[in-house]
DNA sequence: CCCCAGGTGAATA
DNA sequence: TATTCACATGGG
């Protein structure tokens, strides 16, 4: 068991990180967050400014969590009206972690025309079908599959983890992987807009895939990706013409640059930010 | 049985 | 370039 204590300056709230919806692996129980990341069974809890951990020690969790981040300093950047700064007081302390980029890609195919708990079970289905077996800070846990693993799997056995149509863009991401092991590090040596482009060539990676990507595995904190709520949140308070209805490249092409240019190089952390203190009756829903 | 959910890609005009 | 539609699955 470790602990480390937050400075005053260094804003965390571990639930909100956790439970936003940028991770998928995470779950809370008996007061405790419990996860894997990589090859580590990791459990946590915040009181307070103490972090209390075990499976993990403090480097590795300053890194994920991206503790050295000037935080406050970020969400000054991106206040910029009424909006985005109720969107700041309600949910400060949400910080976008560091995903490992495998994981992140295949979460995010799978998180295509569907809602987070169907993407949490594809994901946890994966990692106990395919990933490797560990014991640590809370029983048995499973990693995520390495992509040769997936590779190596069938369509119909991907269909088994509930995957639907997505399965093949899994299995064919999976050997894209498998055959360019250094993938991730020629992502993140590429410019942003062409890492995106870079991503989009894959089967079931679309905009809004890619961008969720670099955001959130790669700290390409610029990427802004709109899906159907931050469509809706940035119609209602930004771009009242868009209207409803549903996300053409065009239209996603417009929000992301508006957001870029309005909320600056943390646009992604705007986005977040506005996304986790979305409301279901939202637009009047 | 309908619609929606952190979209994407193929077909069509 | 813009529109339309199908797509596996699960929940309301």
């Amino acid at each position: 068991m470790t602990t480390i204590t937050l400075r005053p300056d260094q804003p965390f709230d571990l639930s909100r990180t956790l439970g936003c919806g940028q991770v998928f692996r995470w779950e809370t129980v008996d007061g405790w967050w419990q996860g894997v990341v990589g090859d580590r069974a990791v459990r946590i809890r915040q009181d307070g400014p103490v972090l209390t951990f075990e499976g993990a020690d403090g480097a590795f969790v300053a890194d994920y969590f991206r503790l050295a981040l000037d935080l406050d300093a970020v969400l000054a950047s991106v206040d910029r009206d009424p909006a985005i700064g109720a969107a700041i007081r309600r949910c400060r302390g949400l910080r976008i972690v560091r995903q490992p980029p495998w994981e992140c890609l295949v979460s995010y195919i799978c998180a295509t025309n569907t809602n987070i708990p169907a993407v949490r079970r594809r994901v946890s289905l994966l990692a106990e079908r395919y990933g490797e077996e560990i014991e640590g800070a809370f029983g048995t846990a499973y990693t995520f599959p390495a992509a040769e693993m997936l590779a190596e799997a069938g369509c119909e056995e991907l269909r088994d983890c509930r995957l639907g149509y997505r399965a093949g863009a899994v299995r064919e991401a999976a050997r894209w992987a498998a055959e360019n092991p250094d993938w991730a590090e020629r992502i993140a040596a590429l410019p942003c807009e062409d890492a995106r482009q870079e991503l989009m060539r894959l089967r079931g990676v679309g905009p809004k895939a890619a961008d969720c990507v670099l955001l959130f595995a790669f700290g390409r904190y610029e990427s802004f990706p709109v899906d159907v709520w931050i469509r809706r949140i940035m119609a209602q308070a930004y771009l009242p013409e868009l209207g409803g209805g549903a996300c053409t490249p065009a239209e996603y092409d417009r929000i992301r640059r508006f957001a870029r240019a309005y909320f600056g190089r943390y646009a992604g952390y705007a986005g977040e930010y506005l996304y986790c203190s979305r409301t279901r009756s939202f637009g009047g829903g």
